[in-house]
DNA sequence: CAATTATTCAATAGATTTATTGAATAATTT
DNA sequence: AAATTATTCAATAAATCTATTGAATAATTG
């Protein structure tokens, strides 16, 4: 293989995976994903898509070595391909998020909005959760908390907070969580549960973020 | 901004970047600017582009915070943008390489012809440099050994090599580089000089992923 | 085994990306 | 000021990507 050819198989590699990324119902997936395994249908539940069209992204990033899938019954489960590629995932955010103006500006407009300026950041939560006797709060649906969830934590699905509010301790500081940077799960819960007389405050990142963490500091 | 909106311009903003990256040819451009800031001529001269075609995509890339550009006289020199970016492009490109079956082939197969298989890693090579008296050769044409090497190295471009051969020591081992893991330059050097019978192996890696390393530790 | 369900397939039209062409611009040299 | 040089602009055609539609498939249930 001459030189010439070899770069432009590996361009043209390198591309084709980028490209299977470069879309935003696509990211929006890998998002979804990034908290476990879900049914074509889970992420038609949660997207604008139409179920063949959700169905063809999957299969997309299945191609591209992004996801891969398995068949149980009438129901097909799709996953990321594994934490290497959530990683870079990740990197690609931040990078995003803190370096182009236009995405900065988005979400910090977005965390204003939410008021959660004083969010936690996952260091202090490891502090936090060593030495104060906090409560640690998964707003999201039960399944992706029962799918994997930071060690600790208390189950209570946004659209549940409601009407579990009697459950909840008035006493001892809360810090909420959901997703990665772009789940609002968590702002709409410190809205609620600071507008209900709560010392509450939210996690800077979320579930997938701690994993990550966790998993490189092993 | 409602959750709807704020993810929409997320993941749309982020698709941008990202479609931005997912092309060949911008691919080999940034792989060219990695070394150093290079004008629309420098790289026309090493692409297959036509020069108005390799103003759009360096335009493209401008426009979405990849590289950046100023004027000096006629020329326009374009670099990129930041460290950062050139991290995370590493990333991804150590990503695809390592878990993409189809790039680890081509990319193995691209070093078993070059009989490069015993090449040094990066800590080998700080190691080398401490305890061994070995000879550094950059093979990088010599405006990007102007722009940033690595500590010690001497340089001789790839097409000067032939002619500087009886400079070159025979006693000492020497390691040859170039750029990252898509230049060829250093399997060319590499294979010239055993042919003459140097004692000669090749840095696995290249400049640009030295520099990121020194970075990173500092 | 017929009906139901979740998913995929295949065809198509509209949108976007890309390379090419030739003209336009802006800085420099003659 | 005219000519030259490096780059950009604008228009276009070809290639690729995307969403939609309705039919096909494969596993399960009645």
């Amino acid at each position: 293989m001459k030189g010439r050819e070899f770069k432009d198989a590996m361009y043209d590699g390198l591309s084709k995976l980028l490209k299977a990324l470069a879309n935003p119902y696509r990211l929006e997936i890998i998002e979804m994903l990034s908290q476990g395994e879900k049914s074509v249908e889970g992420i038609v539940q949660t997207t604008n898509l139409s179920f063949a069209n959700a169905s063809q992204h999957l299969q997309v990033m299945k191609s591209n070595n992004i996801v891969k899938s398995r068949k149980e019954g009438h129901y097909v489960y799709y996953s990321l391909i594994n934490d290497d590629f959530l990683s870079v995932y990740q990197h690609i955010i931040k990078y995003a998020v803190s370096e182009i103006a236009e995405l900065e500006k988005i979400m910090n407009r977005q965390r204003e909005d939410n008021k959660s300026l004083n969010a936690v950041s996952i260091e202090e939560l490891e502090n936090m959760i060593e030495n104060k006797n906090i409560l640690l709060l998964d707003v999201r649906p039960s399944v992706e908390f029962e799918f994997g969830h930071i060690t600790g934590a208390v189950s209570v699905p946004m659209n549940e907070l409601m009407e579990q509010l009697k459950s909840i301790s008035k006493d001892k500081e809360i810090i909420a969580y959901c997703r990665g940077p772009f789940c609002v799960l968590a702002d709409e819960a410190v809205k609620l549960l600071s507008e209900q007389g709560f010392n509450v405050r939210r996690l800077d990142e979320g579930y997938p973020e701690w994993k990550m963490k966790q998993l490189e500091t092993n």
